[in-house]
DNA sequence: AGAGGTACCTGGCAGC
DNA sequence: TGCTGCCAGGTACCTC
């Protein structure tokens, strides 16, 4: 389900409701995501409060005073803030109930998600500590890409799903934002000259400011915490689209597999 | 070091 | 209707 501007807009939405609050326990019904929920150390947040609700690329970080419990959304992941009493579903692993009876609830129906914590400095954990900058921030800018693609043969679609080399851009915005770029997926990092590199970042970033603005994109399933869809879909310019027109120039928009996923690129537009 | 493939898991859909 | 195969928004980890 999620990119960055997915889990951002998740971020924006339960903050409100749970920043300040306190646990009074967590439901854990299926521990078994990609790792293993830590049931047993969340003990500790008996009682405890939120501190904050931030984001690092698509991890979604929740402080308090002993620790922080770090929430990846995987493919399929959501979280919804709900009253304790409504009945949990199949797919509704981990509740976290406050005194003031809310819930926030993570449904992730392929458990390629993730719910873990770290009573060390967050940004020192293992998952956290090679991450690439944020690409809305100025540390993502054409002269650190310029750095990172030298000499690199890869393919710049795959690079930039890399989030050693920049974090929270995955296959929709990476299509998307190649296509503003007017640069092929398939082309070589390395290849690609300084005033192209300044097209794509700026692209990778306005491509994901709009889709945060709009609320994410909605493919499937997903909802905002409130239930309510993203409304990015409509500015997909490539994504899904195989043969459909290219919205610029007409020509028929091509699908191929690159490292397993899909991409989509206009022949004419992108060279 | 970098590139490429595999694994984790369920649900939805197309095709037969 | 039911089966099979393929596809899906992610990313750590393995091998070459």
């Amino acid at each position: 389900m999620p990119e960055l501007p997915e889990v951002e807009t998740t971020r924006r939405g339960i903050a409100p409701h749970i920043v300040g609050q306190v646990i009074d326990h967590i439901i854990v019904r299926q521990d078994h995501l990609r790792w293993p929920v830590p049931t047993k150390a969340m003990k500790v947040l008996h009682k405890q409060q939120i501190k904050s609700v931030t984001r690092r690329g698509k991890y979604l970080l929740l402080a308090t005073t002993p620790g922080t419990i770090i929430i990846h959304l995987g493919m399929s992941g959501s979280l919804r803030i709900l009253n304790k009493d409504i009945t949990a579903t199949k797919h509704d692993h981990v509740d976290i109930i406050f005194t003031n009876g809310a819930c926030l609830r993570l449904r992730d129906p392929r458990r390629f998600g993730a719910v873990l914590w770290t009573a060390e400095n967050v940004a020192q954990h293992p998952l956290l500590k090679g991450l690439g900058p944020e690409p809305l921030s100025d540390d993502f800018n054409e002269e650190y890409l310029f750095a990172k693609t030298r000499k690199r043969k890869i393919a710049i679609k795959q690079l930039l799903m890399d989030s050693h080399v920049v974090v929270g851009v995955g296959n929709i915005y990476a299509n998307e934002a190649l296509f503003r770029a007017g640069i092929r997926p398939g082309l070589a990092a390395g290849r690609i000259n300084r005033q192209r590199l300044q097209l794509l970042t700026t692209a990778i970033k306005e491509v994901l400011q709009a889709a945060i603005e709009q609320g994410g994109t909605t493919l499937r399933d997903f909802t905002a915490s409130d239930g309510k869809p993203g409304y990015f879909k409509q500015h997909l310019f490539v994504y899904g689209r195989a043969d459909e027109n290219c919205a610029i120039c007409g020509s028929l928009i091509k699908h191929i597999k690159q490292g397993q996923r899909a991409s989509y690129y206009c022949p004419v537009c992108q060279t």
